[in-house]
DNA sequence: AGAAAAATTGTCCATTTGGTCAAAAATTTA
DNA sequence: TAAATTTTTGACCAAATGGACAATTTTTCT
């Protein structure tokens, strides 16, 4: 499945080719592919440059590589969705993956943003088929508990777009938030998590429901 | 105030100084600052590279020029958020403008998207004073009208992040958006302001306020 | 241990690219 | 129109960089 098979690695190879995997991240993630060097990415992984493109054939391929590793983390999360478990929390709890992928691995995150600013040359089609198809089938879901009556008549692809926005929106511009908000990581992503949630909410709950800022009962 | 002063250039040099402004614009906000060269510039607007470092003393100079005249751009729908509206009309406003620079300035955001997702080093100063003095200008006067039960009680400055995030993806992230939607440029800004409208209302209306979706009287 | 295989590196090369510069062409000014 | 000024360009350069490769070192296998 992937581009390169990872069962007959020696100890060696494995190892090796973690730490160029690593490395290449933080530089991609910091200067993009063009103006990332394999002499930036050998010196963060403490290797030489030709001894770097001994276990990737192309700088292009470690970028290749990296990114479709990104992919299958970002995706993820959408398939905890539960057809079967309650909505509200199911969107919630997925809300909350995403948003902890951003405080987590911010270098990730921007890699990906970074990849599909400038055209996702690399994953155009995946995007177009994989991701296309997952999301349809999580939009499916949420159109059918909507008709169920247990979810606010919301549009389901805008729903994904905007949580995607918004929760990436603390990895992947928080250079941004951080010159306008002091608060410390864990602060601000408190913050945004209780923002966000009561987005949802607000944005989820039906009109007639249940009072789900102020329980009563 | 500019970097460059505009008043003294002859009619030669404002149309020069402009093809190459605009042509450096496409290519920057398609390849970045660093894999942009100055070869594709000159290709874009019909000139040689030796002639537009007559106009300009580097590249790195053009960039900086055409992501100053951005940041005012980005900025100046803030200021049109007036303490004396209506909050929920005022707020609504400035997403639907935000929402517009998205669709027909697709470019200029992704230039500024790119600046701010890699550290913004040539902003980073103006972000930390200008746009949070006014941000948090703005952020007192949502304060205000939460103080005064005109709003619903929500933390401004993540409410401003959230709508810079939703409405920028549709621009910065176009390809993933069109690669899940097949919508043309119209209908999916449609139904991008729908449904932003809708969130928002639902997220700034008082719980107990008369009912925004279906008018009575 | 000794041979074979794998891993590592110093050296080198070709291309790309930002930028220089002097000469030529075009424009403006007197 | 002729001089002065501005604009344009072809040729060139130095630095950066992705990558090749043969030689050397290290590890593995018998």
């Amino acid at each position: 499945m992937n581009a390169v098979e990872e069962k007959n690695l020696s100890r060696i190879q494995r190892e090796k080719r973690g730490k160029i995997q690593k490395a290449a991240l933080e530089v991609f993630s910091e200067y993009g592919l063009r103006s990332a060097t394999l002499d930036k990415i050998a010196t963060a992984c403490g290797l030489t440059k030709p001894n770097i493109l001994y276990y990737y054939s192309s700088k292009d391929q470690i970028y290749f590589e990296v990114l479709n590793g990104l992919l299958d983390e970002w995706v993820a999360p959408l398939h905890e969705i539960s057809k079967e478990g309650k909505p509200i929390d199911e969107l919630l709890g997925y809300m909350k993956a995403k948003l902890k992928i951003s405080k987590q691995k911010p270098k990730e995150s921007k890699l990906f943003a970074n990849e599909i600013l400038h055209g996702a040359p690399l994953m155009q089609n995946i995007l177009a088929t994989s991701l296309r198809q997952t999301l349809d089938e999580k939009v499916a879901v949420i159109d059918h508990w909507v008709s169920e009556g247990k979810l606010a008549n919301v549009n389901g692809y805008h729903l994904f777009f905007s949580i995607w926005a918004m929760t990436q929106h603390y990895a992947d511009f928080d250079v941004q938030v951080k010159a306008i908000l002091d608060k410390n990581e864990d602060e601000l992503f408190q913050e945004a998590e209780e923002y966000l949630t009561n987005l949802l909410l607000r944005m989820l709950s039906l009109p007639s429901n249940q009072n789900h800022s102020i329980k009563r009962s």
